[in-house]
RNA sequence: GGGGAGAUACCAAAGUGGCCAACUGGGGCAGACUGUAAAUCUGCUGGCUGAUGCCUUCGUAGGUUCGAAUCCUGCUCUCCCCA
């Protein structure tokens, strides 16, 4: 993997560039659709490509190797061959379901032991066998296995699940090296900063992941519950520790703000599930504000969905339409809303690095802030 | 014509003397959602009120009772069976 920083911002610490992989080039800040089960929900991968232009998406280990299993994805050629997209593949190590399924896990040192959601059975993930699988899956960059710390955590809890994040790392960096591709694509290691809402914590984390030579670097166990403008300090006290020559990668977030503020920080990459969850659930993004769509107020509203957005179906369809559609529970609406704010969100960054270029981030940034957090 | 069953809030449907402004589901309204156990979850849904509370409600008109959606009587309407 190769990383160019093409731009920096004048105001701000923000960057544009290129990040080069086996699957093609991706331009930075870029967000990443989140298609957690080999499949971005409700989109269909022509329309990724085609009329989203996504340039990357996620997969999750945890939910690709208990469905359909690993033995399945090696047997299909990989994750590319197997859902049939030819762009990069970033895969989440599982560590964020260390977090989110915290009551049907247990960890030790050696690593985390989940019970299926699925059907209960018990599974050991170590930091090595997660490499193996990602190994497997065939993606372009592979996360190291972490902790996600819970929120709020204090300080000595916070502490010593880093020291396990960074345990945990070492190992899984290690078997990095002593494995190779099965599919003849170049793949990476992204290690992971935690430690909760304490800046000597992060530092530390920064400066001890750094010690890994990697493709790039991933910022985690944010915006789990703390207020946003922790989070920001939080990124702001490792950013500059990170390396410049590599891509950062904030993972998990975020809202359309919290994407512009963390770019400001020097953020290049970032995936969340806000886009394809808020939207199936009702929630439009855009660049005039949010909007419920499940709101009476849109019931006779025939005008354009989003008269200013990208994608066909801003023009296409009718805010009175997708309500309907997703008041109906209709399978359209799921995926109108999906696909508007993917594009959405693909345009804002798209946005940023132009701006960036230009070297006018700061003032459109602050500008673009006070839009798109009214409701609409 | 004879016999039987029933009428509860927007809809369906519990409740059959006080714990009932009334279970539950649907519908409606609003909110939440951040490396997806999520096409999910939560709240409200007679009126006024910040809350306590007050007022009006279980087809309709009366009655019994300290107290009635619940018991009794008349009326209206609906459904089923027999002729």
């Amino acid at each position: 993997m190769k990383f160019e920083v093409v731009k920096r911002d004048i105001s701000t610490s923000a960057r544009s560039g290129i990040i080069s992989t086996g699957h093609g080039a991706i331009e930075t800040p870029v967000f990443m659709p989140v298609g957690t089960a080999g499949t971005v929900k409700a989109v269909h991968q022509r329309e990724l490509r085609d009329d989203l232009n996504a340039k990357i998406i996620l997969g999750n280990t945890y939910h690709l190797y208990l469905r359909p299993g690993i033995e399945i994805i090696r047997q299909a050629g990989g994750l590319h061959r197997f859902m049939n997209w030819d762009r990069p593949i970033l895969t989440d190590s599982g560590g964020y379901q260390v977090f989110s399924l915290a009551n049907i896990r247990k960890l030790t040192e050696e690593g985390a032991m989940f019970s299926s959601h699925i059907d209960g059975s018990k599974h050991m993930f170590t930091p090595e066998s997660i490499v193996e699988i990602q190994r497997a899956i065939g993606a372009d960059i592979i996360m190291a296995l972490d902790e996600c710390t819970t929120w709020p955590s204090d300080h000595k809890t916070a502490k010593k699940s880093l020291d396990l994040t960074h345990q945990w790392l070492a190992r899984g960096a290690g078997h990095f090296e002593r494995t190779e591709p099965l599919y003849g694509h170049e793949q990476d290691f992204f290690p992971i900063v935690q430690g909760s809402v304490y800046k000597d914590l992060r530092e530390a984390s920064a400066h001890e992941i750094c010690s890994y030579p990697a493709g790039g670097y991933a910022i985690g166990g944010l915006s789990v519950g703390e207020p946003a403008e922790v989070m920001y300090e939080m990124v702001d006290a490792v950013t500059n520790i990170l390396p410049a020559d590599k891509p950062r990668y904030l993972m998990g977030v975020g809202t359309p703000v919290n994407l512009l503020e963390s770019i400001a920080l020097g953020i290049d990459m970032f995936d969340c599930v806000i886009p394809t969850r808020n939207g199936r659930n009702g929630m439009l993004f855009s660049r005039n504000g949010i909007m419920n769509m499940r709101n009476n107020k849109w019931k006779d509203d025939f005008t354009a969905l989003d008269p200013d957005g990208t994608c066909f179906v801003d023009r296409q369809y009718s805010k009175a339409y997708l309500r309907h559609l997703i008041i109906s529970k209709e399978i359209l609406g799921a995926q109108i809303a999906s696909l508007h704010n993917l594009s959405f969100y693909l345009w804002l960054m798209e946005e940023s690095g132009k701006k960036i270029r230009e070297g006018r981030f700061g003032k459109w940034k602050n500008e673009m802030i006070s839009r798109l957090s009214q409701r609409i």
